[in-house]
DNA sequence: TAGTGGTCTAGACCACTAT
DNA sequence: TAGTGGTCTAGACCACTAA
């Protein structure tokens, strides 16, 4: 396949990209627009690479390359002998993607959650400004203790675009069972793909203190998280107090 | 290339290996081996897709996954045109790859280093553990403030194995300009390709609030940290307290 | 046995860099 | 112009899964 081709995804002319762009790219761009469409749903199982050659006019070489990139990016999983599937945070391997808080030793537990408020508030300047909202815009506010063994951890807030989460509510978010991004996707179209993190270190208030039963003035990793889903939209954003007496937070370079 | 062909590395018999191992990955098994054994130096470039298709006998495609997989995991660095160069600390881009501290706006700075011990200890039990060594082997223990526009931020202390850093000293690493690991790599043919990082929230201790002044019980964040060259072969153990007044730790999730 | 992803090859051509 | 990495193809065969 070159550029005389006749595959129109292949003529930068007939694309409108006004420079080089290699094939695979834009066949990935193409199955990434499925993806986000949900022409595929979370934890089924796409077309072959065979068959979407076939639809996209490539060949399977160029597929492959394209679909190699979306596992690269946790996008979709690739199962040998069975299929290409779509990634889901549903699924018990997904659920420490996220999660860096681990004990400090053994391997982690799921923790048990305790709702504290769940609401329909507008959204602060600041939410909005991260959330590429517009301040006083409708958002979901929601504050949580996790803890872990009986002893709370994990104080979180979340703040999530009104729009996309329409009817979330605390009985429905008590009653799922599993990670929260796993409702989000099940019930809200809304898939997380990745994140950013800033991370420093805070003395615990007075109310912080209280809900983690800790003195006040007791050191707590504070992070702050905003995460996106397809197209670099930002779709939630998240402030979490952390007790690290008997957890670390745990970070891979590379 | 298949399994009743004369290239003795796709025959499992001839490797040793008994069960299915793709040729592309015992080829880039041998690349690392050169890398480790420094045929190709960091910065230099190592012979091109043809030329080592040629060496082991396979086809350049072949070649090119092995050194894909390099590349993804930073060991190498490609450069279209020009040809494929060892990763090395040394280079501006490196810098900031395990640098996680950002200042909470604007781009990194280069800290100012002030060197307050290098010497050669024997390692405590936990050090020897954690850097897989014997209790009481030889190591090099540094211990050193950084500072971001004069304002003191980061107390780090390092063990090295004494055995990898013989003639380590507070003068070479004053004159040295540049980040340490491209001193480690330069010097001492030492390079670190990957960490692990423990991160948790403490109250600064008198000694480390008078070094970093602050008051006595500021929360700063604690990293652990263990990097490994070849191998993984841990080599450095690192344990930094930082201020994360006008900092934080930022960390991407995928 | 059929279908899927995974490996490997050989060859053509493109984009980029240096000379 | 020559050499490098980057893209794309077509086809063969392997490993794994499920019916």
């Amino acid at each position: 396949m070159n550029s005389t081709s006749s595959n129109p995804a292949a003529d930068p002319a007939a694309s409108g990209s006004p420079s080089f762009r290699p094939l695979y790219q834009q066949i990935k761009a193409l199955i990434t627009k499925s993806l986000q469409a949900g022409e595929w749903k979370p934890g089924e199982m796409m077309p072959s690479e065979v068959e979407l050659a076939g639809r996209f006019k490539v060949s399977q070489g160029t597929v492959r390359k394209a679909i190699d990139e979306l596992a690269a990016e946790n996008l979709v999983v690739r199962r040998q002998g069975k299929g290409t599937f779509v990634a889901s945070h549903a699924e018990e391997r997904a659920h420490f993607r996220f999660l860096r808080l681990r004990p400090d030793e053994g391997l982690p537990h799921h923790p048990e959650n305790r709702f504290l408020e769940v609401k329909r508030i507008r959204a602060p300047a600041e939410v909005a400004r991260l959330l590429d909202l517009k301040a006083g815009d409708a958002v979901v506010y929601i504050k949580r203790v996790q803890s872990f063994e009986g002893k709370p951890t994990i104080l979180e807030e979340l703040w999530l675009p009104g729009q996309l989460f329409k009817g979330l509510s605390a009985e429905r978010l008590v009653e799922y069972k599993g990670p929260m991004y796993g409702l989000f996707e099940t019930e809200f179209g809304t898939r997380m793909i990745r994140a950013t993190e800033k991370i420093r270190a805070v003395a615990a208030d007075a109310a912080t203190a209280d809900y983690l039963k800790v003195p006040e003035g007791t050191p707590l990793l504070c992070g702050e998280r905003v995460s996106f889903t397809y197209g670099d939209k930002a779709v939630e954003l998240r402030r979490g107090m952390y007790l690290t007496e008997q957890h670390h937070y745990q970070n891979e370079l590379s």
